[in-house]
DNA sequence: TTCGACCATAGAACGAGGTTCGATAATTGC
DNA sequence: GCAATTATCGAACCTCGTTCTATGGTCGAA
């Protein structure tokens, strides 16, 4: 019953000592074949195909699978924080966060697998936290009860969340083969919708044609905005 | 290249002919795997053993594992829509959108491993698709345009499961055990987020307070009544 | 009654994936 | 220089989803 080895990623790497593979590199081939691919192409011995190593070598900087998403999502989520940071600063701190939680859910447009796990661990430490905090640090200059804006940052993220997770997992495998495109995708809910009993399904049939042309975003921002405004009625502004 | 064999579930079961297992079964013990012991205990050789016959059985109901998942979370939907459907029929429709919305996180919060693939497939059919139409004949009552009306649903089902998607993966294994009960579980949150450097962090500084005694449900409602007060904004009631 | 056609079941076998383990080189500290 | 630590590698193991073939059982037709 020995304790777990040592890990680079345990103590702070005094100087790098010729490492052939980082855990930057492992991070990032992990990105890459998520991206190339989508998750299920993140596989143990894929990275180590692409990577030029053994299986085993990776558990040298990753204590497993889940430990390497969680430290994959962490290093696109940093990313992700210095572009939200960089949009801040308006008067209106509501107009902050609405910038903020569009910022997130750009990032979840490029990279669909991220929706899946989004915001998944907003416990200890980690940019999943900070984007957090810096969600919150906006909330800090509106007239509200601690409880109330908590609960508003959690309300904006569960929105983003909420929407995000339509996109991550469509696409049988058809948008990586470009064997259909998204539109002729779409197409078949709309025709199936059409041929729904129009007595059982009135608001179906209510909604069908705008359905067409359905923009993922622009329905995120319809959701974001009712959020937002019932934010500034609470907030009084 | 032959086509897909037949399967009970592809035709009208005319009459019981002496089946050991129907498919209302499989999915019955599939369901109870699933809420015994989460997502990952639902496994073919398990379902099998539950079942008294061998793992090739269970394809001769479903044709793989996909679609056992989607079978079984629509068999519980259908439970979750008699549900909702028994709490309808109040003057504001915005309060039945509530009530509802309120239904959908209850049966999440009994089952968390609905969270994760709830509302997945809206696509054709199914108790999902009733779900939705139920959930926008409220919406129906509103001056609203088709677009306004499609988008509030869309919302409110973000938020649902948004704030759902939160509680069907937290337990690494202590739930189940017993070993560690939530409360214990959000108190080491609270520990390291007051640990946090004040400077770097006053947003969660300001609302950790607040953590200790969280309630999902209460965080959940506070969200989803803010969308709602903003949808009543714009349907000017 | 007998014989096929179809229903339904069962489980061995296959391939892919995550994880473990021991061997081994490379580097560092003394 | 030598031992301890660091880092690497891949074979082997186990579980899981899936496929395939074999085998009863039931029922209608000859």
């Amino acid at each position: 019953m020995t304790g777990p080895r040592p890990r680079p990623a345990d103590r702070p790497s005094r100087g790098r000592q010729r490492a052939s593979h980082s855990i930057e590199a492992v991070l990032g081939a992990a990105v890459a074949l998520l991206d190339e691919a989508g998750e299920p192409a993140l596989t143990l011995r894929a990275l180590a195909t692409r990577l030029g190593t053994g299986v085993g070598s990776i558990y040298w900087y990753v204590s497993g699978k889940d430990d390497l998403l969680d430290r994959a999502i962490d290093h696109v989520l940093g990313g992700v924080l210095t572009a939200v940071e960089g949009r801040t600063g308006s008067d209106d701190p509501i107009d902050d966060l609405r910038v903020m939680a569009v910022t997130l859910f750009d990032a979840i447009v490029d990279r669909p697998w991220l929706g899946a796990h989004f915001m998944r661990r907003t416990d200890v430490q980690g940019n999943s936290l900070r984007l957090f905090e810096k969600l919150g640090q906006q909330t800090l200059r509106l007239d509200l009860t601690p409880l109330q804006r908590f609960h508003a940052v959690s309300a904006i993220v569960g929105v983003v969340v909420g929407n995000a997770a339509d996109l991550g997992q469509e696409p049988p495998q058809e948008v990586f083969d470009g064997f259909v495109d998204r539109d002729e995708f779409l197409g078949r809910y709309t025709e199936t919708w059409r041929a729904l009993d129009a007595e059982e399904f009135p608001f179906v049939h209510d909604i069908v044609e705008e359905f067409d042309g359905h923009d993922d975003k622009e329905q995120f921002l319809a959701g974001l905005d009712l959020t937002l405004a019932g934010l500034r009625l609470q907030a009084g502004a």
